[in-house]
DNA sequence: TGTTAGCACTCCACAACATCGAGTGCTAAT
DNA sequence: ATTAGCACTCGATGTTGTGGAGTGCTAACA
């Protein structure tokens, strides 16, 4: 049996119906839906030969049918409708995120909490945004300061001014021109090196030249190390985590149970982020359905990502997370816009 | 009418009989529950008294009673038993907690979401700690630093060791010595001096002062000023929200997606923490049961919350939050002796 | 006078049952 | 190939009835 033009169009009218009402769509709903003017008991035919071929399904017997995985699949790589209006409608949200941007001052944490909350409330599904990784990134600035007769301050600044601190405590005073010497020797050891390249033997070059001043060197290179470390586990902010009670398919109490737990154990999402970030495809937006994403307490659910670049090398995901019958059309291209205007961000700003 | 010995008796074991079961509880129950040696009839009656006194309620005629909030406060008050058991096991969690600020590094931020993590596996409510606010605190150390031809950094610590950056971007290269200059300006001037103070008319003399280097000086008073403003608004981490659905009266759509937005928009939290920080008590310990907290999305539960001080006006807030029928002994006695942990943290590692 | 046994009454929870209607598959006619 | 017609299926919804837990009240008792 061939999928024909005719199958695919009643198949596009089936999910498209379905994705509005969530309710089993019927052939008589479909035989006036559709422009086709075809009578119910044709239709009938028809989506019982859809039903065989896997794209649609029955809950039960004398129900209308849904869309199945395969189905959905289907419907957003080959049948989405990238409208006009739609396209200027989804805008509107990106709108608002390049307000955002523009504010931006240097509050990373601050704007993706924020984006991700826009995101939310004007798509009614969840969403997460992963802080851009710095893997790769060279270390820019390294500083020594002393704040206190025992506390010495590590300030650390990667590329794309990433900042991290680290109080130091010191068992013996020293003098200010130790502290010059040491701050000359840490940057000019290691300004410029790529942070995953600052290893062991690295530290063990760097406590042969301080000689005497061994104890601070290891603890420094500790700060570092740490930082190196904490960009491992990737920041995640969600917003949105309530807009899964909108949709009955994903709100009885186990369902969301897990959900909310798997958005408040942000690890847990770590696995959907690098998933997205390693298998990029050509657009940068990818589009898991249902059990096809790698989050398994997701499986009801359907999840669409879009990878988005800073800089080279600063990578960071944007996804939603929704019921399988989201509005894969809006999303998609509320995602593609918002995806190009980061992407072009760095550049911009550095040609201003 | 009065409330009796032998009423306060069967109170106490109506509440506690339903803080174990979370149904209606009967005469006939109470009857064989209690030592008191009392038929049911005579329960009955009692019954009838207590709750025209206003300590229990009954969902419908023939159904069992249920402690009202008037009961709980009660109970609360006066009717908690601090068996020695009940410490013991609770400061298994506490351990786990001392653990936790043994091994702090210095993230704050780590160690307060940890803990609010323990707290709610521990106890199978959610959570919810507040940072210590640095109301009051000096600075404490304030420096720019030259990342770049056209960045400064600018990097301020408050007492208590708290630290901030800021990125400014220079019209035009500052030389060596001037930043030097800028740095002695800025530290003479400020250094020791209560965030709070450092206002407009401080920076307008500090621009005096500065000459040709207004402008970097406005920026830089900017910088301080954004330390001092988002400290206004209160870090919040909470923990084990998902815990509401072990609690049916909890946990239908309305209720539970009220309290998941509530949990996450923490800035609905802020009012409930500030309550605790103003009207703290002799204990440091409150609670609040049904409408009694500051939240009305929470009118139906109980948050029992600690107020702990890490040095001399860094305080916090350690909260929980479940249904009314919450194990209120169990909960408290965790909560006193975690506050007590950290109220003598601080002194202990000064004095180590 | 306080306590208790007994009893009629209430009301919810739950199961059994009936009904309705949307939707189907199939057949036969067009 | 399409469609009208029909018997059938099955969940959703509503109705009814029964059981049991619990109450309030009364009368008897210590």
């Amino acid at each position: 049996m061939e999928l024909d033009e005719r199958k695919r169009k009643i198949l596009q009218a089936i999910i498209r119906n379905y994705l509005e009402t969530g309710e089993p769509v019927g052939s008589r709903t479909i035989s006036k839906y559709t422009d086709l003017n075809l009578s119910s008991a044709t239709i009938r035919n028809e989506m019982a030969d859809l039903e065989e071929l896997g794209y649609i399904l029955q809950p039960h017997t004398s129900a209308g049918r849904i869309p199945s995985d395969k189905g959905y699949r289907l419907y957003v790589d080959t049948m989405l409708q990238e409208k006009e209006e739609q396209l200027s409608q989804a805008t509107q949200e990106v709108k608002e995120m390049q307000q955002i941007l523009l504010e931006k001052e240097d509050k990373m944490e601050a704007i993706l909490k924020q984006m991700a909350k826009v995101l939310a409330v004007n798509t009614n599904y969840a969403t997460l945004v992963s802080a851009p990784q710095v893997k790769g990134n060279k270390l820019k600035f390294i500083q020594l300061s002393r704040v206190d007769v025992r506390q010495l301050l590590t300030t650390i600044v990667v590329e794309g001014n990433v900042i991290k601190n680290t109080m130091i405590q010191v068992a013996e005073p020293l003098d200010d021109e130790t502290l010059l010497k040491l701050n000359i020797l840490l940057n000019t050891n290691l300004n410029g090196l790529p942070i995953e390249e600052i290893n062991l033997a690295m530290i063990a070059r760097l406590k042969h030249q301080a000689g005497i001043y061994n104890d601070i060197i290891a603890e420094v290179m500790d700060a570092v190390a740490a930082v190196i470390k904490e960009d491992e586990d990737i920041e995640i902010y969600t917003s949105g985590t309530n807009n899964i009670f909108k949709y009955p398919e994903l709100s009885d109490h186990q369902r969301a149970s897990e959900l909310i737990t798997t958005f408040e154990e942000k690890q847990l999402l770590t696995e959907l982020v690098q998933d997205t970030l390693t298998e990029e495809n050509s657009t940068g937006i990818q589009v898991y359905i249902g059990n096809e994403t790698p989050v398994k307490t997701m499986k009801d659910c359907s999840v669409v990502t879009a990878t988005y670049e800073l800089e080279e090398g600063m990578k960071g995901t944007i996804g939603i997370i929704g019921p399988r019958r989201m509005d894969y059309d809006k999303v998609i291209s509320t995602l593609k816009t918002l995806k190009s205007q980061l992407d072009t961000l760095y550049k911009k700003e550095d040609t201003q």
